[in-house]
DNA sequence: CCTCCACAGGAATTTGCGGGGT
DNA sequence: ACCCCGCAAATTCCTGTGGAGG
């Protein structure tokens, strides 16, 4: 990967090593820029596992790409070495809650990936046993082979039932584990999901929580900086990562889209086959992250889940000072829409729940509202990006069949 | 406290499709 | 080739909800 040497032609002008552009990519510890006093406040929370003591359970909110995740597998890596030199096993298990949603994939999941089966008796099978069957090996495998479980629950929000969050939280005061203990690390990038558990869950689970603010233009332009090893020498004109920053300080704040941007900076300039990555790249360069993530998003969503969105964007493009619409202007938009298509309107009913699918994608917004006397409550609904990105994405990739 | 409006959304049910098993 | 099962999409029916004004 690294040898940039080509049977496809001449070696790569503009990247060295695109890889540490990649959203994937883990930088190594004193890569983690700008999150100092986060990093020592949840090293702080959770030192008690060091050793062999229950850790405390933490809630990180944050929005997208301020590192959350990223300071959490870091924090638990550093405490996994630094528990080993005393002797205490600590295992760390990490769980994407928008992939594994029920409480079932939940368990099943953190059971697999803390299970060695060199070391224990227990198997975690894919399917066939029942959710409390899945409980009890965790715990077994827990007791069997480690001093300290660490779960960390990447988009809390997305579960759909918080018994996993009552379980795991008090599996330890309820003598479930006995030679060993737990700890939990949830992770929501919405500021009020402590708000929607029940209180037993709320108090055990929230011991700590910490608020991960967004990057600033500063701290934006280091962590780019700390990247651009990825482009080849006097490659990355200087005032490139200054505007990177800088559009992406404005508008998120977010570390994840700044990198996208440089990268299809880069990209840009290799299909233009400028010899240099140069400022005016990067507005197009905007332009094309957000409209690709948001394809991305999508990606997959029936003809008429389209047509609903379509119908919110117009709506959204012809009243630019609108805050949001009820769900029976955007259906009536809808209709019209169909017609034009020559397909068959889904009833109403059905249109509400793919609005609501809208909203738990973070596509759009919900907001309840009443209208007053005698005028009723409905709800109302807000594109959460760009209604223009949202458009060209609607019209632009019609894919066949 | 009750009413009234414009919805929201739960429950039950139907329809259509794909993957095994025989 | 056939059926059965499970699942997701979609429909129909109906009860629930919020809050200003009576």
């Amino acid at each position: 990967m690294g040898k940039s040497e080509s049977f496809f032609g001449d070696p790569d002008p503009i990247f060295a090593d695109k890889e540490l552009l990649r959203v994937s990519h883990l930088p190594e510890g004193d890569r983690i820029i700008g999150r100092d006093q986060e990093l020592k406040k949840l090293a702080n929370a959770i030192k008690d596992a060091q050793r062999g003591g229950t850790p405390n359970n933490v809630l990180i909110y944050g929005k997208t790409g301020t590192g959350k995740s990223l300071c959490s597998k870091y924090i638990t890596r550093d405490l996994t070495q630094a528990a080993a030199e005393n002797g205490v096993k600590v295992g760390v298990s990490y769980v994407d809650c928008f992939q594994e949603s029920t409480e079932t994939q939940t368990v099943r999941t953190i059971a697999q990936t803390l299970n060695d089966p060199t070391q224990t008796d227990v198997t975690v099978p894919h399917t066939g046993v029942s959710t409390s069957d899945y409980y009890r090996r965790l715990w077994e495998i827990l007791d069997t082979r480690l001093d300290v479980g660490i779960v960390i629950l990447d988009e809390i929000d997305k579960l759909e039932d918080d018994n996993v969050l009552m379980q795991l939280s008090r599996a330890v005061e309820a003598g479930k584990v006995t030679d060993s203990t737990l700890g939990v690390i949830g992770i929501s990038n919405k500021i009020r999901y402590k708000d929607s558990l029940n209180e037993r869950v709320k108090s055990s689970l929230s011991e700590r929580d910490f608020v991960f603010p967004p990057y600033d233009a500063n701290q934006l332009r280091e962590i780019l900086k700390s990247r651009a090893d990825a482009f080849r020498e006097g490659v990355l004109n200087e005032d490139v990562i200054p505007k990177v920053a800088a559009l992406a300080a404005k508008e998120h704040g977010d570390a994840r889209k700044a990198i996208d941007i440089l990268r299809y900076a880069g990209e840009i300039a290799q299909a233009n086959g400028a010899e240099q990555v140069r400022e005016k790249f990067v507005d197009h360069a905007r332009e094309q992250a957000e409209t690709d993530r948001f394809r991305e998003l999508i990606r997959g969503s029936t003809p008429h889940s389209r047509y609903v969105l379509q119908a919110l964007t117009i709506l959204s493009l012809d009243n630019p000072n609108k805050e949001g619409f009820r769900t029976t202007t955007i259906y009536d938009l809808y209709e019209e829409i169909c017609r034009q298509n020559g397909s068959e309107s889904l009833s109403l009913r059905r249109v509400r729940d793919l609005l609501k699918e809208h909203a738990f994608l973070d596509v759009t917004e919900q907001t309840r509202r009443s209208g007053g006397s005698a005028e009723g409550s409905f709800t109302e609904h807000q594109l959460l990006e760009d209604p223009e990105v949202v458009q060209s994405v609607l019209t632009g990739d019609i894919e066949p069949e």
